[in-house]
RNA sequence: GCGCCCGUAGCUCAGCUGGAUAGAGCGCUUGCCUCCGGAGCAAGAGGCCGCAGGUUCGAAUCCUGCCGGGCGUACCA
């Protein structure tokens, strides 16, 4: 509803400066700070008195008088240095607010987002989950303006870090398919957590660069990518078993996928010959026959670095020894992890002629619908998959580099518009403070001691697993509850404490705007007071509870008059909670414009505080005058509706009570 | 060296793409339950928006240069 009043009178001003100046002008239209300053505002006349060489102010007074009646705007003024403020029709606005949800605007192409994308060896971490919860929420804000999305988590299952804990069961453990297959499926094993130790483990060896386990590396790794022996009978095992656990973590916080790519069916599909052959066709990959990367297939520097190209092509090296082009096939003639990534691209985008996938159902308990490649015998009836006419990819800003390399890939062979269409959604990592850590009992090197906080690493098996923080946020939440609601059975505290849970934690990693990085910290993350998921949950608890009491108390719906609305919303207050709480949509596609989900945490907190006073200045239930009551029910139901509408586009749950 | 990001209240962060008097949470001080649950509300203290120039009607926001910090820059993924 504001985004159509925004777009009316962002029209109606735009239309009244061409016809009475004769000027195409952009018109930007805010949301005034302080109320007395209208419900909207332009600034536009401060652009137009540099054109018009006139005041400021005098052109918005010529505006405000002279400009055509807009409908639902009851008044414009000019107001300070030259600024146009708008004041709505309140009771027509509040009504049409109050009878419908506006339809989601019409879709356009299919959107993949590609998010999670852990590697199956190792329990989840903390920034798993930033990456799983954003990627998610931009999943629910596309879908909310209605476009039709693809939700793709990447698995790659034969690569370097699945063969270390490979090789870690088979050489240095002793355990063979039956054991670990056994292990994964016991119950009171939780395999991924068990793998995390096991992955330090070896890890260490690599770091302190053991020949022997080296040895076991390299040869684990061939047997993975051959797809032959007991190794990879290992391999299949261990990825399968991890895969199923980071689902079901996901699954915990709300998140689900619609396929899971993997890279064991690339390799067995040979989408990286297809691509291959793409890149050298079309010269975008050249073979070096001297120099430092001799024998090598590289992308030269110039396609991919933008200094280089606004430089006018060729990049001159600072250093003999940095060779800033970027190897795409090793001398020994393997593919590196970006080329991979190229031919995948292509194939999400739908230029990867004649390779597909198979898919069948993944299966096993709460598949949730999703699907998982197979090279052959896959199910007839599967949908298709990729071909976006957009791509996402949720990768934390480390890799902007290969990013970078990929995109510019697809440009080169091209594809421009489709390069265009890839967007690598970045986001900043999870690092742990220097309290997290003492906590952990972590002792940390000279080096790491003097930073602001430290890298989570999954080889020094430095970090906070993604189930135990859950565990820890569901035991506090669990306490809270019980001392609440010393009355009620355990199943039902222990439901209400999951979704106070999940609402906290999803509300701390989307409160931090996508380039900040988050020092994680236990005392923040497990708060459940101030600006946090439970603050917001609570604020909706409340509307609940109003209309629960309302209807119990035999109150009839709340429809309150034309005429009331009109007497009514005259007081101020009450009349910027309307629009407080009719601002979802408008919050979305800024949002979304912005690329950051940030925004919608914020603008849910400020909707629940805004309730929060409110709830404490009036008292509803026993309000006297029953036109007013009507009006204040009908504003509860408004802001119950806002709240679970932007929870919703965060994957928070809204508790019944709490 | 080069590239990208960050520097705003004691701490953690917003700041709607250049607009009106720079905001929130935590922490601190002080109030608020005869009333819809206090996971709350209200008030207060707390700011050379890293520094210096520049652009303009107007700069926390844009440009340049410094100073701090982080991350990249692999024939690892």
């Amino acid at each position: 509803m504001l985004l159509a009043m925004e777009k009316r009178l962002r029209e109606a001003l735009s239309e009244h400066i061409a016809r009475q100046h004769g000027l195409e002008v952009d018109v930007p239209i805010e949301l005034p700070r302080h109320a007395s300053h209208g419900d909207l505002a332009t600034p536009v006349c401060f652009t137009l008195a540099k054109r018009l060489r006139r005041p400021p102010r005098q052109i918005a007074a010529d505006l405000a008088a002279k400009i055509p009646p807009i409908e639902g705007i009851e008044s414009l003024e000019a107001a300070g240095a030259g600024y146009v403020n708008a004041r709505l029709d309140r009771s027509a606005y509040a009504a049409q607010v109050m009878e419908s949800v506006e339809a989601a605007p019409a879709a356009g192409g299919k959107v993949i987002v590609e998010h999670t994308n852990i590697n199956p060896n190792k329990a989840a971490h903390i920034g798993h989950l930033r990456n799983a919860v954003l990627g998610d929420t931009l999943v629910r804000l596309l879908r909310h303006l209605g476009r039709p999305v693809e939700v793709q988590n990447y698995i790659d299952n034969t690569g370097v870090q699945v063969a270390d804990v490979v090789a870690a069961f088979h050489f240095l453990e002793r355990k063979g398919p039956a054991d670990v297959r056994a292990m994964a499926a016991d119950p009171s094993v939780r395999f991924d957590h068990l793998c995390w130790d096991l992955y330090a483990r070896i890890s260490e060896r690599f770091a302190a660069k053991d020949p022997e386990a080296l040895a076991w590396r390299a040869e684990t790794l061939h047997a993975l990518e051959s797809g032959a022996g007991e190794l990879a009978v290992l391999g299949g095992i261990v990825a399968n078993a991890i895969v199923r656990c980071h689902l079901a973590t996901m699954r915990r916080i709300g998140v689900a996928y619609d396929v899971l790519p993997r890279e064991s069916e690339i390799l067995k599909l040979r989408f990286w010959a297809a691509a291959f052959e793409l890149l050298k066709a079309r010269g975008v990959i050249r073979f070096e026959s001297s120099g430092r990367n001799v024998g090598c297939w590289v992308m030269p520097a110039s396609r991919f670095l933008a200094a280089a190209r606004t430089a006018g092509g060729s990049v001159a090296p600072a250093k003999e020894e940095v060779d800033p082009d970027k190897v795409i096939v090793r001398s020994n003639g393997t593919v590196t992890y970006v080329g991979k990534d190229i031919a995948y691209q292509l194939w999400k985008l739908g230029l990867l002629e004649g390779k597909d996938f198979e898919y069948r159902p993944l299966g096993g308990p709460g598949d949730g619908g999703t699907w998982v490649t197979a090279a052959d015998g896959g199910d007839p009836g599967a949908p298709s998959f990729g071909n976006g006419a957009r791509v996402y990819n949720v990768i934390d800003v480390r890799q902007s580099y290969l990013q970078d390399v990929v995109r510019e890939a697809v440009a080169a062979l091209g594809y421009r518009s489709q390069a265009e269409a890839s967007v690598h959604f970045a986001y900043e990592m999870v690092a742990l403070s220097p309290r997290c850590c003492a906590e952990l009992g972590i002792d940390l090197s000279e080096e790491d001691r003097a930073k602001p906080y430290v890298e989570v690493s999954g080889r020094k098996g430095l970090g906070v697993k993604a189930d135990d923080l859950l565990d820890l946020l569901v035991t506090s939440a669990l306490d809270e509850v019980r001392s609440r609601h010393p009355e009620s059975n355990d199943g039902e505290r222990r439901r209400i404490a999951g979704q106070i849970a999940v609402g906290a934690l999803r509300y701390f990693m989307l409160r931090f705007t996508r380039n900040t990085v988050i020092a994680f910290d236990f005392q923040e993350a497990l708060s459940f007071e101030g600006e946090t998921g439970p603050y917001l949950q609570y604020a909706a608890v409340r509307c609940r509870n109003i209309l629960r009491k309302h209807r119990a108390a035999g109150g009839e719906p709340a429809e309150p008059s034309p005429a009331e609305l009109r007497h009514h919303l005259r007081d101020d207050r009450l009349w910027q909670l309307v629009l407080a709480m009719s601002m979802s949509r408008w919050t979305a596609s800024r949002a979304m414009d912005a690329g950051e989900p940030a925004q919608v945490a914020r603008s849910a907190f400020q909707a629940a505080q805004a309730f929060n006073n409110f709830y404490h200045h009036t008292h509803i239930l026993n309000e006297s005058d029953a036109g007013r009551k009507r009006v204040l029910l009908a504003i509860v139901q408004l802001a119950l509706r806002e709240l679970v509408e932007l929870m919703g586009l965060m994957g928070m749950p809204v508790p019944a009570r709490m």
